[in-house]
This record gives C-alpha cells, structure tokens and sequence, in this order.
DNA sequence: TTTAACTTTTGGGCAAACCTAATGATCATT
DNA sequence: AATGATCATTAGGTTTGCCCAAAAGTTAAA
C-alpha cells in the first residue's frame, strides 16, 4: 500500500527533518510556515495531514516529529538534494552558489535506479560542494568532525574548511569575494576580544578580517 | 510579464506538438484526451486557457493549433527530454527502454543554464537513444533522412537503424530480445508481398522475420 | 494574577486540474 | 432529409495546497 507523496509533502518532512536537527527542542509551527513562506494555518492543516500518514506524530503540546518512516523520507529526499549539488558542481561546471535552487526542484525526482546510478557516476561521494554530509542509500549519515570557526579560542592554529552552515547565496558569494572555497587552508591570525572577530589568512594570500557572523557559518576541521 | 507555465500545461503543449507532426489536419480534442488518458471535459477547459495564454490559436472549427510562442515552449521541453534521455543512457548506463518516464519527470526541470550544461556534456548530441532529432537552442531541428522499413519494396538492400517510431517498453524490449539496437545495419533478405512481413538480416547474423507492423516502427537510413 | 503578546487553530475561500453526467453539435449513413 | 453515432462542451463536483481573518490557547511581563 504505497502511499503517493507529493513535492509538497517532501518539502515539509525535509523542513521538519533539518529543523530537529538544530533547535533539538519542540518544533514551533511557526517555525515551519517562516522557513517554507507560508500560513501558519496552512502548516496546521499540512501536519494534521502527515499524522494521518504515520509520517509525523503530531499534537499540539509536543509539535512534530519525524517517525522513523517519515525520517527515512527525509532522508532520501536530502540524499538526492545534495547528489544533484555535487552533479551540478562537479560534472556541469556550476559554481556552488548556483545550485541549490535547482537541486530544490530535482530532488523531487522519482527514480531509485537514478540516484543509484548518479551517486556511482560521483564516485560515492560523502559530502556535497557546501560539506554537508550525503546520507547513504540506508539513510545512514558520514561522520563529519566540523566544528565552526568561531569555537576557537585562540590564534596560531590552521584548520580547513570543510563546509559552510549558511547556504544562501549572499554568503557564498561573499566568500567567492574573498576568495575562500572548499578545502582551503585557514590559519587564524588574531581574535578580536572585543567582537570576536578575526583575522585570517587563506592559504598564503594576505590576511583578510572577518566577522563573528562570518566566523560562525565557516565550518573547519584540524589541520 | 513572464506567464508562469505549469508541468500540465507543458505536457499538453508538448502533446499538441506531436499530435501536429504526425497528423497534419485538425487535432481532435478527443486525440488529446487519449494520449494524456484524460477526460475530453478537461481538455476542453484547458485548450480555452491555452489559447487565453496566446500559447495555442483554438475555435471548435479549426481546433487547436500551436502559436510561435507556444511552439517554442513545445521545442524546449523535447529538447530537455530528449538530453536527459541521451544522458541517461550515455552517462548513467540505463537501457534505452528506462529511460522514458523519467525524461518525462526530469523534462520539466525550469533552468537555462542546467540545460546548456548538460548539452555541453553530452557533446551537443543530434539525435537522442531512439533517434529522436534533438532541437538546438534556437528550437532549430536536425535534418534527418530516416524513413520506415516498411516503405521499402524491394529486397536485397542494406540500410542501417536510425530511429523507432513506437517508443513503447512493449516494443523497445522485443527489439532487444531480437537483438537490433540503433546503428545497427539491417539488410532486406525477402519481403512477402501477402502481408508485407520481412526476412531481414542484422548486422552479420543469423536472419529474422519481422511483421509489417515492426518494419513500420524501425526507422533506417541508406547505407 | 492579570494583561499583553505571541502562537496555534478554526472557518471560510480560492485556484488548478481533474472527474461524471448530461446536453449540444457535427458527421455519416441510410 | 432523417437518424443514429461520435465528438465537444457545459454544469456541477472533488482534491490538493494555498490564503486571510478571527477565535482560542499559551506564555511571559508587569
Ligand atoms: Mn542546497
Ligand atoms: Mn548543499
Ligand atoms: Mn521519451
Ligand atoms: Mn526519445
């Protein structure tokens, strides 16, 4: 008894999926209408709906959580998300800022032998060209050792950076300006007391000074 | 004032751009509803919103015909089918009888430059899996000089597959359990004339007879 | 503890695509 | 020219996913 789902409904189980995954507390309804632009009434309606479907479990005191079949949804529409990213990117010559409205629309893509055959074409990759780990066909997530740039204390370090938390394309363009991608080597100069904010160097270029918010969204690991 | 067009609306676009090419008199509202497996009702509700859009000129007498703007949108979307098809099979290893439904899926993906990149990869391919001509960026088709099998009177010729006209599973695997696939060279042993069913001889194996039906649906060239 | 602010839900509606049943038109035969 | 058959259209409904405004419930400050 194959229930069909709609685009719409794997938009909410993705939305609810990642908002578990950084407040760890309820999920405000409220939450959900901000982040798909759409009436709280509508997400009312929506989560009722995927109550019903055993994909949620849905009351108004404890809000929603993904069951484990609604988990696996999610799971597999963020897997296909992030192998059409890296399809985009490695295979297509997009840049990294170009990609993730397009992924929006091919994620919904019904085909297992598809992604199946795409995520062999990419060699099996575990991270997307953000550094956002690639769920594997069980649903089952890379272990990444990502911790943000702005958690480092103290300057003399060099890290790399292996993924970004902020996905919009202000920032990622932002970070094409001064030049840092994927991969590249920072090596913190100095932390500003003050405002906590920073001066780095990428690679051998010259030092440049970011933000704490910048700092925040730069996600690195030792070494 | 970009009209937004719906996956429907392309697919009837696309629906009445075949029915066109294959008819050439009035397309019939019913013709329409068969080939979607939809309600003439609805057919005729839609054709009225078409032609509001200037996509398609429709009165009940001439019925519907495809206006410039509505055939360009027409060319676009086989275009992107007929590329995702040869990317399936060039690139992901499918069969060429898997790849339909999901071209129909992938054809509707809204992105200029997704579509130009994939050309690129491809290496600007003419012609799809089935032989398909494959329009150019200007909606422009490749010339292509295949005619059916079955037109040929006489035996003793050698021509060589360029194209199916019956896209089906039902028939695209018979021509695999048969063994022809596109290119292949197809020399013409005897023809009967009672009911026009051919011996015909594949590449350099043993020969086959095929029905007048299958000499219709094979599309060959001289040579 | 009361009030104000915020969040969630209800109720009423809308647009897109579809359906069925019934009516209207057109087309072939007699 | 009449008459069935076929095709197209209208009228009335459904479902999905969205909206707004108002009511109800919850939380936090005064
Ligand atoms: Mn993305
Ligand atoms: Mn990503
Ligand atoms: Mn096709
Ligand atoms: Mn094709």
């Amino acid at each position: 008894m194959e229930q069909a789902i709609s685009f719409t409904e794997e938009n909410y189980l993705k939305t609810i999926y990642s908002l578990s995954k950084q407040n760890k507390g309820k999920i405000a309804n409220l939450s959900i209408a901000e982040k798909l632009h759409i009436n709280p009434a509508t997400v009312t309606e929506m989560l009722k709906k995927l109550n019903e479907k055993n994909l949620i479990d849905y009351n108004r005191i404890d809000g929603a959580a993904l069951t484990s079949q609604g988990e696996s949804l999610a799971l597999k529409v963020i897997r296909k998300h992030r192998l059409w990213e890296t399809f985009l990117v490695n295979k297509l010559s997009f840049n990294w800022d170009e990609v993730h409205e397009i992924a929006e629309q091919l994620e919904h893509i019904q085909s297992d032998k598809l992604i199946r055959q795409l995520d062999k074409l990419l060699g099996f990759p575990k991270f997307d060209p953000h550094g956002d780990p690639i769920p594997d066909k069980n649903g089952q997530l890379p272990q990444s050792q990502a911790f943000p740039l702005v958690s480092v204390e103290e300057p003399g370090t060099t890290y790399k950076l292996i993924g970004v938390a902020n996905h919009t394309t202000a920032f990622l363009q932002y970070l094409d300006k001064i030049k840092i991608t994927i991969n590249d080597k920072i090596e913190i100069k100095e932390i500003h007391e003050f405002d906590h904010s920073m001066v780095i160097r990428i690679g051998n270029r010259t030092a440049v000074m970011i933000s704490s918010e910048v700092a925040k969204n730069l996600l690195v690991s030792a070494q």
